[in-house]
DNA sequence: GTGCGTGGTTAATGTTCGTTAACCCACACC
DNA sequence: GGTGTGGGTTAACGAACATTAACCACGCAC
C-alpha cells in the first residue's frame, strides 16, 4: 500500500488547480507563492513542477478552462432550447441560469476570470479573450432576439453590464449570509431580466 | 529658477497617486514596482519615499480616498434631495448618477476599489470596509423607500448586484468604443433602475 | 553668505520567490 | 531481482523588488 501519499495522477493535478484557484482568488496571483499552493495540497513547493510547467501555466489553464466552460455551456444551452423549439426568451433564461450556477458554485473562478487576465502571457491572454468574446456574442445574439429594438452595440453593453451584475456574487455576503442558494439565484435572475428589459 | 524639476509639494504627491492608480489598475498592486511608478512621473525609484511611507501607504491612501469620496458624495446627494423636498426616487436617481459619473471618470479607481482590498493591512482594510458598508447602507435606505416591498436583506443584495453592474464600466470597450459618454451613462442608469424595479 | 529643509540621485541591503538541481523511494513490469 | 518512471524531498540559484543609506543641489530665511 502507499505509505502516506495523497491523490495521484490527474486527480492530484485537479486538486492543485482547485487550491490554486482558491488562493489566487483570495490574495491575487502575485500574492501567493508556489510553496503555499503546495502546502495547501500537502506537498511542498517545487513538487508543483511535476504537474505544471510553472505558475503561469496554472493560471493559464484555470482561465482558459473557465472561459471554455462558460462558452461551451452557453452554446449547449442555446442549442438545446432551439432544438426543443423554445422561444428565444427561454434561451436567455437558460443562459442566465447557467451563468448564475457557475457564479454561485465556482466563486473563486469567477473572481479570477476578470481579475487576473492581465497576468497572462500574450498568447494565453489572446485565447481567453477570444473565448470570452464568443461567449459575449452568443448572449448578444439571444438578447437581440428577445429585445429586437436593441442595436448591436447597445446589446453588447447591456450584456457586459449584466455580467457585472451576475458576477457580483463573490461580493455578496462573507460567510454564510446567503441562506438559501435558490433565493439568491432567483433574485439575480430577476435582476438580470429586469436590466435587459430596461435596456 | 528650478533647473529641471517637475511639480513640487502636494501636486507631486497627487501626480504620483494618479499614476500609481493607473498602473495598479492595469497590472495589479504586486505587478508594478516602485521604480515604474517613479518612472511614470519622471523621477526614479526611491524618490517616492520622500512623499509616501511605502508602497502599502499609497494603496491605502488610494482606497480610503475612493471609499470616502463615494460615501461622502452619496450622503451629500441624498441630503440635497431631502432638503429640496424631492421624493426618494429622485435621491436614488441622484445616487445612481453620482456612482456612474465616478465609474466613468475614474475607471482605474473603481477597478482598484474591489480588486486590491485584500492587499491592505488589517487596519486600513477595516477602515475601507467600514466606509464601503456605510455607502451600501445609504443606498439600502433609499432603495427601500423607493421599493417598500423589499426586505433589508434583499435590498442589500440588490444594491451589491447593481454596484457590480455599474462597476462593469471598465470592462466596456477597450480604447474609444464608448463614443458618447452621455449615452453610456444613460444606458447604465436605465439598467440600474430596471434591476431595482425587478428586485 | 551661512544654514537648513525639501526633493532628488545612485548604490547597497535583505528578503522573497520562481525555478532548477540532485537525490530518493515505491511500485509496476519483465 | 533489476530497472524505469512517477512523484516526492531539500538545497541552491538568480532575479526582482521594497526599502534604506549616503550623498547632493537648490531656494529661501535670517
Amino acid at each position: 500500500m502507499s505509505t502516506r501519499a495523497g491523490p495521484t495522477g490527474p486527480a492530484r493535478r485537479r486538486q492543485i488547480l482547485r487550491e490554486a484557484a482558491r488562493l489566487f482568488a483570495e490574495r491575487g496571483f502575485h500574492g501567493v507563492g508556489v510553496d503555499e499552493i503546495g502546502a495547501a495540497v500537502g506537498i511542498s513547493g517545487p513538487a508543483i513542477y511535476r504537474h505544471f510547467a510553472g505558475k503561469d501555466a496554472m493560471l493559464a489553464e484555470l482561465l482558459v478552462g473557465i472561459s471554455s466552460r462558460l462558452r461551451d455551456g452557453g452554446i449547449q444551452r442555446v442549442r438545446d432550447c432551439e432544438a426543443r423549439g423554445l422561444p428565444p426568451s427561454a434561451a436567455l433564461d437558460s443562459l442566465i441560469t447557467g451563468h448564475i450556477d457557475f457564479a454561485l458554485d465556482d466563486r473563486a473562478l469567477i473572481t479570477l476570470h476578470d481579475r487576473e487576465l492581465g497576468q497572462l502571457q500574450e498568447a494565453d491572454r489572446k485565447q481567453v479573450r477570444q473565448l470570452q468574446r464568443q461567449y459575449v456574442e452568443l448572449w448578444v445574439g439571444v438578447v437581440r432576439q428577445v429585445h429586437p429594438g436593441l442595436s448591436e452595440r447597445r446589446a453588447r453593453a447591456c450584456v457586459h453590464a449584466v455580467f457585472g451584475l451576475l458576477n457580483s456574487t463573490p461580493h455578496l455576503s462573507r460567510p454564510a449570509s446567503l441562506p438559501d442558494r435558490r433565493e439568491t439565484a432567483d433574485l439575480l435572475h430577476r435582476l438580470a431580466r429586469g436590466a435587459f428589459a430596461a435596456g
